[in-house]
DNA sequence: GTAAAACATGTAACTTATTACATGTTTTAA
DNA sequence: TTAAAACATGTAATAAGTTACATGTTTTAC
């Protein structure tokens, strides 16, 4: 059976790795992990309260400056296990893309239509630009072998996401070369 | 601003190339536009009632063997208006990915977490198996180039897939290579 | 002939995700 | 000094999506 409410798992991952609040989990959803699975803090902070009913999680509150609260979530040895678990089962189901551009393409019918070489190249620089700013972040993040020895998986995943922005420009490229004159 | 509601363009581009009841619709979900767009029965059958109280399509009845009844439906002048502004208007957001596998990937902190490499073969028989799929289908609906021009769209996005795919699986047999033996 | 699979259409309940509402503190830069 | 940006945490309302419930017909294969 497929495991559900994966956000779940994705924030147990986040907190094992080291203590965070519920505002730093929502910001690691607009970097690497954003690229891979999205979430607002208003999912969060509720999604946080369950796991600590269920006893995967506790937190402390530490005071920034004068009275700020800030609560610093950890997991438990009860959620670093539900974690293995969920990281150690098979993956078997391929999540489906939702591509709103391609799907446009799909109901354009000929390869004359005057729209096609401007919707390509609109998105031509969004995949470009992509790319330049994962290429940069990853530079930055991981400018030596040990740096990406040492945090493996997070920097799998960025050299990921940049092949998959670099086979859609290759793509869009090859398909504008290919429309007739 | 950000259109929302795709499904209702995608089941209107649908209907704009031909006649088709809500089975069908759903059908279609199944197969090509499955790769880039889900939807149930149970979220199509909905819509198409509000597509049409929108005056977007109408619909005729036709019996199928002895009783049973077929809406057949089909855009009107509006509705194909609608789907003119929605395919040409910029598609300038990313429409981000849920990638499973990849989020689990992230949670493994060294290049020698024993799980690693069944981790990945198990991703690489499914993409391989996805791509191979993927190509026959296209090798049976788009033999020739002719057939390729005749329906555009539809071929460029199961090249797409297809290409998709492949890069999925050049990452993941490159990832398993560079492993510490 | 008959059972299974496919065809066909819908609603209900629930889960997930987004946008909006709501409030207050701390830091940074002008 | 003060305004803006960033930090910080929550809830409410709405929208989108999945699973389950519900029913019946036609076609295909045995």
């Amino acid at each position: 059976m497929a495991q559900k409410n994966k956000l779940q798992f994705i924030i147990l991952g986040l907190l094992d790795q080291q203590p965070l609040t519920g505002y730093d989990l929502t910001k690691a959803f607009d970097h690497e992990i954003g690229e891979f699975w999205q979430a607002q803090h208003s999912q969060i902070y509720p999604q946080l309260k369950r796991l600590e009913e269920q006893g995967y999680i506790t937190h402390e509150i530490t005071i920034s400056g004068e009275k700020l609260e800030k609560k610093l979530y950890h997991t438990t040895p009860t959620g670093q296990a539900v974690l293995t678990t969920w990281i150690t089962a098979g993956t078997p189901e391929l999540t489906a893309t939702k591509d709103e551009f391609i799907l446009k393409l799909y109901f354009v019918r000929t390869n004359r239509d005057p729209r096609l070489p401007e919707m390509l190249l609109e998105q031509l620089q969004l995949h470009v630009d992509k790319s330049e700013h994962l290429q940069a972040r990853l530079a930055t993040v991981f400018p030596t072998k040990k740096s990406q020895a040492e945090n493996f998986g997070h920097y799998l995943i960025l050299q990921h996401a940049i092949g998959r922005e670099n086979y859609y420009v290759t793509w869009l490229k090859q398909t504008l070369a290919a429309l007739p004159k």
